[in-house]
DNA sequence: AAAGTATAAATGTCAGGACATACTCTTGAC
DNA sequence: GTCAAGAGTATGTCCTGACATTTATACTTT
């Protein structure tokens, strides 16, 4: 059962690079998918006569490929081999902040700062894993984009990072902020949930009648398990919904 | 910088099992985690001492550790160490069912079918990646617990699976009666978000006054990209919120 | 013709070794 | 006393090699 009709993808590795190899393999071969000169249910040269190929060994073609499957990319079933997956389960980057994807879909987000004030919130400590009395810094922002509101932010940062400015928050995202400061979130624990809106909700969003709100809340913290932040937030529910992608390991 | 006051977990190697050495290693290290015999911030032993100790090579018990890096149980650093991470960011196994979700919280999940009829429906069926006049199981539930209703649930099933009868839907969850049939939804793409009931909604889940509902859409896929299934959900807000953990890799 | 049986192809597991790189802490120079 | 260089330690990357296991196909036998 030789891989026959599997397109070669060429590429290209530097070895001078300080990106590993394994790195250089999969980005490449996981552009060919994105770009379709891949097609979901091709078969996918084998490992070892890629390894052959590009003339690295088969634990460096193996790593890559692996790589690719954790992303969704590709398929391995032993004994048959590799194959392209359906474009359906391929999965992106995850912990993206609500101004990432109004950008990312070609909008404009707009952010006006509402409240931004050093508070002590017992629920908020807790959410950090800080001393109930620590002073966080609450951050309520209203998001809007195409001219009308679309949720109502309240955020609680830990210490740390108390000195980031109004400025700061309406130029761009909270997530973008703390990238700036070196800080990468990597984990979150949400909860979303509906209600009705509270009044102040009401007049923020600009909802009349019946109109419900999606709400989440956020614990993040990052690689090393620090909290970064604390957040509740409150969605137009017409406007927004929350799409994730969801896997069993 | 040697790794000193590690405690030092026994770990027993079956080289005999079927199970791999490393899934083994991972095993007994994370039941040490769970139960608390290594605590949060706790250094962990360093890779090429703890392969010595347990006879096993270094690639090994590096994936050991690996696999829980990624259920965010360790935390690793170069130059720094392996320690226990943070217990707010251990991640649990997710894609479960409503059902075995409320069978963990001690509840007991009441089900019953109201609609279960073959039908074609091209919103379904392209979700599915099916032909759009492909015939599609479609199951209507409404879900309780402790006497009053949660969910109502609106599944399409691909033709592999229309021979599900109600009496089995009665008795379990979808998700147990397809893992039942040897198929294992191993990645969801799931869309969430909030609305007002339709009449029919408010009357299955008895709301009253102004109370909005939860919304999920649900495409689910096995392990090699075949669609399981797709669901359109629907609950009481008031009762019910959506848990997940979000990370980037 | 149908059933069971070898065989080949692919991924899965495991070993052992070599060198690179990041981080911390100590030592030494100014 | 402060700062920089170096030693030590741990993880990160990459290699070669070997054998196991699963799956599909082609072949043989009944």
């Amino acid at each position: 059962m030789q891989t026959v009709g599997a397109h070669l993808v060429s590429v290209e590795i530097d070895r001078e690079s300080p990106v590993p190899l394994y790195h250089q393999v999969a980005e490449q071969l996981s552009a060919a998918v994105a770009d379709g000169r891949l097609q979901p249910g091709d078969p996918f040269e084998n490992e070892v006569a890629l390894a052959q190929r590009l003339g690295l060994s088969r634990p460096t073609v193996r790593r890559a490929i692996q790589e690719m499957v954790d992303q969704g990319l590709l398929v391995r079933r032993r004994g048959l081999g590799t194959h392209v997956a359906n474009r359906k389960v391929h999965r992106r980057a995850e912990l993206t902040s609500l101004f990432d994807d109004l950008r990312r879909e070609g909008r404009t987000p707009v952010t006006t700062v509402v409240r931004h004030e050093l508070v002590a919130d017992e629920r908020a400590a807790s959410a950090l894993d800080l001393e109930p009395d620590t002073p966080l810094l609450l951050v309520v922002r209203v998001r809007g984009a195409d001219g009308h509101p679309i949720a109502v932010m309240t955020n609680w940062l830990p210490p740390q990072h108390a000195d980031i400015t109004r400025e700061e928050l309406e130029d761009t995202g909270l997530y973008a902020v703390l990238r700036g400061r070196g800080v990468r979130p990597a984990v979150a624990r949400q909860t979303i949930g509906a209600r009705m809106p509270t009044s102040v909700e009401r007049r923020h969003l600009g909802l009349r009648g019946q109109q419900p709100v999606l709400t989440m809340t956020r614990m993040a913290f990052d690689a090393s398990g620090r909290a970064v932040e604390f957040g509740d937030h409150c969605y137009r529910a017409e406007d927004y919904s929350i799409d994730i992608m969801v896997d069993e390991r």
